[in-house]
RNA sequence: GCGGGGGUGCCGGAGUGGACAAACGGGCUGGGUUUAGGCCCCAGUGGCUUAGUGCCUACGCAGGUUCGAAUCCUGUCUCCCGCACCA
């Protein structure tokens, strides 16, 4: 039995003498970028990180052999809430925690022979990364684009904490079991929506991205256009803005609906007899209905807060209520309720007995407010409005948005779903935010010269709060500006920000004067990124917003990071997505140490297609290490060799030739399963072929090129046989083979078919009338009847049988009493005497 | 609930208007090799029927479009992903 561990620690360790995979920038190649989403270091590696790396590998050798210079590295999504529950629970040091963690995953990284450049290696929890998060965040300060604002938070009142949304369990703390509380925090946001409309359009040039992925982005930006209306906050001057796309209805408002949530809404209610009902409101709605809210069919629920609005057009007095189906997220948190011309206002409308009032007739039927039992949204005439009066409601929009904007009321305007990106955490393991409140200058940016702020040591881990409020050394400190005592800021920078620009920072990963330089310039963007489709919307956009800013900066001129994406499908078991909670988990280390790194590689990229979620079934395993067997005897048995070419070499060198061309057309489309099957065919082909004797250059061209397609998928086993075969490169370096049409010989192709088909039908046949025959006679039609008699000595040695071959048109020997003269392309019919 | 995907033989999965009872593997059955087993090699594997031929049935379910549908449309069930503090 041959030992494919062996093997593979021997390649990997001479891969890393002799350091081939290192990249560096060159002038006279073109550069090929590939890279997996980089992942969290958890301690073990799992079948869906298997998958990944399986298949940026596979794209990576393939595009080295295709002589690109290619960059393909790895690194750690290293900050994040594992590593700080870790210390809460274990009183770990979440450093130490990490470090382990990588050093972990590393090994069994490295025990599958993926091709990184482990030179450029990167953790986001290093100082030498988070550096450089800071450094930018200064920069997105300078302009505007970090900014402070109140905002909610899943707040935990016996624990003292915030908590993650993953950490709210039906909307109690997951660690006390106390029923969680809606707090308002002054926190940090990136003004994402600043660059909504590039980040919409910007889509269309994105060519080689799943259309799924392009159509998921485009419904989370949201684009809508209509009309900001400022209403006045009753015996003030406060504008409260509401956005909508139906100004035309404007005069039929009899009321104000407020998100619960609103950081407003608690400033308004603050000391009346409202308070305590709109705090208990907003647990219940925000925390428990946090998605079931937004449904059309849910029941409409809420409450008057006790203040009233003014509509701008008509100076009418306008009660202001909070409810469930108002969204914070959405154009600027409260709306305008029109219940005679919107079902929902209208439901609420009835349910708390707000008046209703038409001001769009219909041409069909009398709107009479009092019989009305839906909203009438169709079209039709103003009425009630005062001078809008007999408009059509249609032109009504534009004619009322013109006024509102002439009159300084409001602007004409376009609304995005995607809202600004909140990057504040209240927790230890980020990057912390350089930021001093000094009470004197007040904001006060950490100057770049004293970058980076380091995490603190000195801290608690108790579970109660932010742990860096108990690092005094770190929360005092003097004022950049004044000298005077400050404090400095605690929160931590959302672990999205590390990953929304690392893969700039593979370029230039030891560069310390910028986050990036010129490696950057010359690798960037990246050709191919590979990641899970779980990643479709948040990550993906958030490191397309990051690269747009960067390069606002002037730090690169590339607009978009990844050119081609490719999203693989999760990998489930029982029918469910792995997950410790439920217990099915598959870790594929035991695939590794018994059949070795080829095989898993192989078996996962055979199941099935990338793109496509796989249900996890490890009985195949089996199959993918008997295929490496298969090849690896077949190299190692010697066929008898002649000197004379014939019809079966022509064929396996049209085989081998239209292998080639499949195998690279299915790489280039990630079909790697369909790849990998052609692969099979072929070393069936060739064991057939090898069975008589054969022309010995022929032969040795077509394992060769055979280990040659082989080697992106199981390397170590390629880089054995390819030394086996007599060469003393490194078949990782080597070229990969190309497709000469040339070569191509359909005909023999065919017949190889034609006659190993007939061949298996005469067995069956014979085997299944169990008895002794002398002769076969064979019915073609008439063009396959001379490949038949060519081959006709070839059939009887292999059958130990006499043939005769007729045509089924050879009226001679046709005979009507016998049905089995029907004969097809491909598929004579037979018959045994 | 909203947005995006998927459901194909005993199993993992290919196939996205005709050439397809369904690539390639697994499993199973039979044969070869072997003292035997394993490994390996070859073949078969929806149902019925004849050795050859032919018929029927199948692509979650129900309809529809088409000369023709797994593939396009509508409805429906179900599973997966995301929903902004998991990463």
């Amino acid at each position: 039995m041959v030992d494919f561990n062996k093997i593979a620690k021997k390649w990997q360790n001479r891969w890393e003498k002799d350091n081939i995979f290192a990249t560096k920038i060159s002038k006279n190649k073109q550069k090929y970028y590939v890279l997996e989403m980089y992942p969290y270091p958890s301690a073990t590696l799992h079948i869906g990180h298997l998958r990944n790396y399986s298949i940026g590998d596979c794209i990576a050798r393939f595009m080295r052999m295709n002589c690109f210079n290619v960059l393909y590295p790895m690194g750690y999504d290293s900050f994040g809430l594992p590593a700080e529950n870790a210390a809460i629970k274990n009183k770990a040091d979440p450093r130490e925690w990490t470090e382990s963690n990588i050093k972990a995953i590393k090994r069994q990284q490295k025990s599958i022979g993926l091709s990184y450049d482990w030179s450029r290696e990167i953790a986001s929890h290093r100082e030498s990364y988070y550096k450089w998060n800071q450094w930018i965040f200064l920069k997105m300060f300078e302009k505007g684009l970090a900014y402070r604002k109140k905002s909610p938070v899943n707040w935990c009142p016996s624990c003292k904490t915030v908590l993650a949304n993953e950490q709210v369990i039906d909307g109690k703390c997951w660690r006390c079991s106390s029923e969680v509380e809606i707090k308002d925090l002054e926190q940090w946001f990136f003004k994402i929506t600043k660059y909504a409309k590039e980040l919409l359009n910007d889509l269309d040039k994105l060519r080689d991205w799943p259309e799924k992925v392009k159509i998921m982005q485009k419904n989370w930006i949201g684009k809508s256009e209509g009309t900001l209306v400022n209403f006045k906050l009753k015996d003030t001057d406060e504008n409260l803005p509401v956005f909508t796309t139906r100004p035309d209805t404007l005069y039929g408002v009899t009321f104000m609906v407020f998100a619960p949530e609103h950081p407003k809404v608690l400033e308004l209610v603050k000391g009346t007899k409202y308070e305590k009902d709109v705090k208990k409101f907003i647990n219940e709605v925000v925390i428990k209905e946090k998605f079931e809210r937004t449904s059309e069919e849910s029941e409409k629920k809420g409450m008057f807060i006790g203040k009233y609005a003014v509509n701008p057009l008509n100076n009418e007095k306008i009660p202001i209520y909070i409810a469930n189906f108002v969204l914070l997220d959405y154009g600027t948190g409260m709306i305008m309720a029109v219940p005679a011309h919107d079902q929902r206002d209208f439901e609420f409308a009835k349910k708390y007995k707000i008046p209703i009032k038409v001001v769009i007739s219909s041409s069909d039927f009398d709107l009479n407010e009092k019989k009305m039992d839906r909203a009438y949204i169709g079209e039709g005439k103003l009425i009630n409005s005062g001078e809008f009066n007999g408009l059509n409601n249609k032109d009504a929009i534009d004619y009322i948005t013109k006024y509102i904007e002439k009159n300084k009321l409001g602007k004409k305007t376009v609304q995005y779903k995607l809202r600004d990106w909140l990057i504040s955490r209240q927790r230890y393991w980020g990057t912390p935010i350089p930021i001093i409140y000094c009470g004197k200058c007040g904001v006060v940016p950490v100057p770049e010269k004293n970058l980076p702020v380091k995490l603190p040591k000195d801290v608690k881990f108790t579970g109660e709060g932010n742990p860096l409020l108990t690092s005094g050394s770190f929360v005092n400190v003097k004022c950049p500006k004044c000298k005077g005592e400050a404090k400095r800021e605690t929160d931590t920078m959302d672990t999205f920000v590390d990953s929304s620009w690392y893969f700039f920072r593979f370029c230039d990963s030891k560069e310390n004067k910028l986050p990036f330089s010129k490696g950057a310039e010359y690798f960037m963007p990246v050709n191919q990124y590979i990641g899970g489709i779980e990643h479709a919307i948040l990550h993906l956009l958030y490191a397309r917003f990051f690269t747009k800013v960067l390069r606002d900066l002037k730090l690169t001129k590339v607009s978009e990071p990844f050119t081609r994406l490719l999203t693989q499908g999760m990998v489930t078991k029982d029918g469910a997505k792995m997950s410790k909670s439920l217990g099915n988990v598959v870790d594929p280390s035991w695939i590794i140490d018994k059949y070795g790194p080829d095989t898993a590689r192989l078996f996962i990229l055979f199941a099935a297609l990338p793109e496509r979620e796989l249900e996890w079934n490890d009985k195949g395993v089996e199959g993918s290490f008997k295929f490496l067997n298969r090849i690896y005897n077949l190299v190692n048995d010697k066929p008898k060799f002649r000197k004379d070419i014939n019809n079966k070499d022509k064929f396996i060198i049209s085989k081998t030739n239209s292998t080639i061309k499949q195998v690279t057309e299915y790489i280039n489309d990630f079909k790697l399963s369909l790849a990998i099957g052609s692969l099979m065919e072929l070393v069936n082909s060739i064991n057939r072929y090898k069975k008589q004797e054969v022309n010995e250059k022929i032969y040795h061209e077509c394992l060769k090129d055979l280990i040659l397609l082989f080697s992106p998928f199981c390397p170590h086993i390629s880089e054995e046989l390819w030394e086996k075969i007599g060469n003393k490169n490194y078949i990782s370096m080597e070229k990969w083979p190309k497709f000469d049409s040339n070569k191509i010989n359909k005909k023999a192709e065919e017949l190889e078919e034609l006659l190993h088909n007939t061949i298996s039908d005469i067995n069956e046949i014979l085997k299944l009338i169990n008895k002794k025959a002398k002769k076969v006679i064979i019915y073609s039609i008439p063009k396959e009847k001379s490949l038949f008699n060519e081959n006709k000595e070839l059939l009887e040695d292999e059958l130990d049988l006499e043939i005769q071959v007729y045509a089924v048109n050879d009226k001679d020997k046709y005979d009507p009493s016998n049905k089995s003269k029907k004969a097809k392309p491909g598929k004579p019919a037979i018959y045994i005497e």
